[in-house]
DNA sequence: CCTGAGCGG
């Protein structure tokens, strides 16, 4: 098995031909420019310094989500690459490529950390949906990370969500949020959901909003009203809180309800089991493991 | 195309 070479340049696409490519695609897609691609290109120096004194000025809070999430990376897709793409920005902190322990390969995703939270979401918004460097019909897919189990915040479940149904092919998240943002300032953000392989949207998305009564008047005011070409059909997001086993069949809260209530109901039937007789425990005990049973298959 | 799918140290 050959080994690729550490680098940008994929084996099969070759660097040469890159920069007329870049420049077509990015015109052609015309990504909502980042305020640093408005600003004159300066020596690396005073970048340098530029950064110093931007992280200085607006310093990061310990708790602050500024770490991007991204995936659908190539095998080939290494930190090089990933800095060649974000690193001009002069924002990025950190890039890594999460690799299977044992073999090395990328497990193609990675994450991407910037210097503050406003820097990440400037280059979520300029990259996610374009498509990437040096290879052919790849879109970025970026993402917010979520916090690694341990520093996960308890209190962060503010989250309200509607679904928006009946988008037009060319809505994205930038155009969803918006369409909501002007009237509903609490919304976080929007989500409109692609088909992996196509790329294209499924005509369906979620919007998330921080305040729970601004979803609930979208919910009816916005149901109807025009996003891009056609008229959105709105309802309500079903929760993916409940913890699902990966082929949906088993929903845990329901049978740690049904343990919780068989034990309860032996429990109280222990106090008047001397007038019945023991058999009734194991009876008792049957009932509760057939409850459980029939609870999984309904599940 | 009509209720997403991916997250480390």
């Amino acid at each position: 098995m050959m080994q690729p070479v550490a680098g940008v340049a994929p084996p099969p696409a070759p660097m040469a031909a890159q920069p007329a490519m870049d420049q077509q695609q990015w015109g052609m897609m015309a990504p909502p420019q980042p305020v640093w691609n408005q600003q004159p290109q300066p020596q690396q120096q005073q970048q340098q310094q530029q950064l110093a004194q931007y992280q200085a000025a607006q310093p990061a809070s310990a708790d602050e989500i500024r770490t991007l999430w991204i995936g659908d990376l190539a095998y080939w897709m290494e930190e090089s690459y990933l800095h060649s793409c974000f690193a001009q920005t002069n924002e990025v902190v950190s890039v890594k490529v999460i690799r299977n322990k044992q073999s090395g390969q990328s497990e193609g995703y990675g994450f991407i950390e910037f210097v503050n939270r406003s820097a990440a979401e400037r280059n979520l918004q300029a990259y996610n949906g374009t498509p990437m460097p040096n290879v052919a019909d790849q879109t970025f897919r970026l993402n917010w990370a979520t916090l690694s189990s341990g520093e996960r915040r308890s209190d962060e479940s503010s989250d309200f969500t509607i679904f928006v149904g009946d988008l037009a092919s060319d809505v994205t998240d930038y155009t969803l949020q918006e369409t909501f943002r002007v009237q509903y300032p609490s919304v976080k953000g929007a989500k409109v959901v692609t088909d992996r392989d196509t790329g294209r949207s499924k005509g369906y998305g979620f919007v998330r909003f921080a305040d729970e009564s601004e979803q609930v008047r979208a919910m009816t005011e916005m149901n109807g009203m025009f996003c891009s070409t056609r008229p959105m059909r709105i309802g309500p997001a079903t929760n993916k809180k409940s913890m699902v086993s990966s082929k949906g069949k088993i929903i845990y809260p329901f049978i740690i309800f049904y343990i919780w209530l068989n034990f309860s109901l032996v429990g109280c039937c222990l106090s008047i089991v001397e007038f019945y007789g023991k058999w009734l425990i194991l009876i008792l005990i049957y009932a509760s493991v057939c409850w459980v049973v029939i609870a999984c298959e309904i599940s």
